[in-house]
DNA sequence: CTGTTAGCGCCTTCAC
DNA sequence: GTGAAGGCGCTAACAG
């Protein structure tokens, strides 16, 4: 699989670590005192203008990069966000961290990026090595509350994403699921199909939790009995391994099922792939809904009814909030709902008339 | 779109800051000095084994967390390594940043984010944060060469993934985009294809000039004469606006073209969707192959023939690399070249017969 | 306007 | 075995 290629052309990677250029050496070369030179660079106090100019040059010269390290201990701000997700390789949250990044490289500040793969230790690993390096603040998206009062504890602000544990109100930006889920259900509704499935992936947090009271409520405010082995929770399993035989159980148990809504991108996957393997056609024997747009369900045939979540914007929306608490300091917990909007495409129709 | 929603259970947010607790109040506690309590905690020299306990124990109730900035400012290691990629947003540079981050995780080190979108400008600010942040290493996807350039000047060390720029031989690891390209082109062949088109992102870096060379050597091994006509480079261009009108061009120039080579997972996205634009049949009226297998690729219908590169693995082998050289400190650099390999689904037949 | 002084929190000699 | 002292690089007081 892998070979050893040649070696670039040499020497290159053996060059030993040169001394750090420090403001010292800057002040040396400009011919002032330590002091100046950091007014003159950081644009603070009272500077001569020719002696800004010289120790900005002479700055220049010298490659001088000033040393966060130093900085934040001195007390001032470390300019760091951590961001702690569940899984980078979910597009979902790749998005995120996008929203995430951009805001935040705009506004001058590091993101320091820990993905815990869904586990409650690794998440609280991250929030320590945040507290460690004195990160400003932090973003979580879904992990367990560990990692949320360990930040609590040591003061640190907290944004969360897309979900709220309800630890101290702290900020907290999230999709309105259940409204979601609800439009989503309701247009299945609305062309007629009466025995909807429901696939989610946890229902232990307000996320999944919600999309399942959104779809009950559609179907109560149709008047549409609802029944629970019609709904399928995955827990998480699904996402490791292959869903194993449950989603093939569900659709056994409930021969006259007309329509799936899948609640989240992962389940769309598995329902469309089992869709398939059943040589089912969509929406001819099956409607699908997807709670979540990712690219592939704009690529097949039909293109995939879904609702879209402002994923990226939900990041940068949540950075812009953390910054805004750096900003005030105290103030009300804020909570920010987004509301996700629902894209009518091909892979939902009429049910099939019953023989 | 976005509502402000009932804020949280109040106050939370408002928790000033905490001081932070530092060695000194440990060893106040513990009754002992600070260098006591640091060769206790860090497990260094000697320390007394109940005297190793009380401290423990007081830093455990105290909940204190050792400060990341003064042991850089210190000297050691920051234990930070920056991971610079294009954009975030496309599937391929999130399973690589989720490679890296799992294997440099695993290590103890913190990964620090940035996402240069494609801006040489943004790429060399990035460098200098991580040069400022005295990150131990840095991860380098594909930018220009200034940010490469910026952290070899500061001596920093560098492992370069999917692309080699050739600055001073740092160490880098790559896909063999040359191999790849070839034997899906090759495979294309084999079917009886002749007139193939390539559609490419860019030919600048190894990365894209390697995959045409990489079709042109399997047309000349095969003897079938090289066309620059059916060669689209979209420069980069198709990543933002909808690839204009290039793509239909470079069709309705070739009409007789019987498969696409797309060179990447962008490109086979806008072939994907043009080919469908234009009701032709895959792979009944045309062939496709992609360079790079995402998601999507298996979820259409046909599923696409595809380069599947290690994209996970390529992050962590790149982490490993830079890890090793932290390690060893000098030394030949080294290149790691991953080998591809050639998927074959339903998006490849035997051309159509001509009338 | 500029230089001197002090100290952020930690670790590492060096004496005891 | 343990404590005292110094300094990493920077900046905020304070003198001058």
């Amino acid at each position: 699989m892998a070979k050893q290629g040649a070696a670039g052309s040499g020497g290159g990677a053996s060059r030993r670590r040169r001394a750090r250029v420090t403001l010292h050496e800057v002040a040396q070369e400009a011919g002032t005192s330590r002091s100046t030179a950091s007014r003159a660079l950081g644009g603070h106090g009272y500077v001569a203008g020719h002696i800004k100019e010289r120790v900005r040059q002479a700055a220049d010269r010298l490659g001088y990069v000033p040393d966060v390290s130093a900085r934040t201990l001195k007390g001032r701000s470390s300019k760091v966000i951590g961001l702690l997700v569940s899984d980078l390789r979910n597009q979902f949250y790749a998005q995120l961290a996008a929203g995430v990044e951009q805001t935040l490289s705009d506004a001058g500040y590091q993101v320091v990026l820990v993905d815990d793969h869904g586990s409650e230790e690794r998440a609280a690993d991250g929030a320590r090595a945040f507290v460690a390096m004195r990160a400003d603040g932090v973003l979580l998206a879904p992990v367990g509350r560990t990692a949320t009062e360990l930040l609590a504890e040591h003061g640190t602000p907290v944004v969360e994403v897309d979900r709220r544990s309800g630890v101290r109100g702290c900020d907290a930006v999230a999709i309105d699921s259940e409204n979601g889920a609800r439009d989503a259900v309701e247009h299945l509704l609305g062309l007629g199909h009466r025995e909807i499935a429901a696939v989610v992936d946890e229902t232990e947090w307000a996320t999944g939790k919600d999309r399942v009271k959104g779809y009950r409520a559609a179907l109560r405010h149709a008047g549409v009995p609802y029944a629970r082995r019609r709904v399928l929770d995955l827990g998480l399993r699904g996402r490791d391994s292959a869903a194993g035989d449950e989603l093939p159980a569900l659709l056994d148990a409930n021969p006259g099922t007309t329509a799936v809504f899948a609640a989240n991108n992962v389940v769309a996957e598995l329902v469309w792939q089992e869709l398939n393997r059943r040589g089912l056609t969509v929406p001819g024997d099956c409607s699908v809904v997807s709670f979540d747009d990712e690219t592939w369900m704009r690529m097949v045939e039909p293109q995939l009814t879904a609702v879209r979540q402002p994923v990226f914007e939900m990041g940068s929306r949540a950075a812009a909030l953390l910054l805004e608490r750096l900003r005030r300091g105290g103030g009300r917990a804020e909570t920010l709902i987004l509301q996700p909007e629902l894209v009518v495409r091909g892979s939902t129709s009429r049910p099939p008339q019953r023989g």
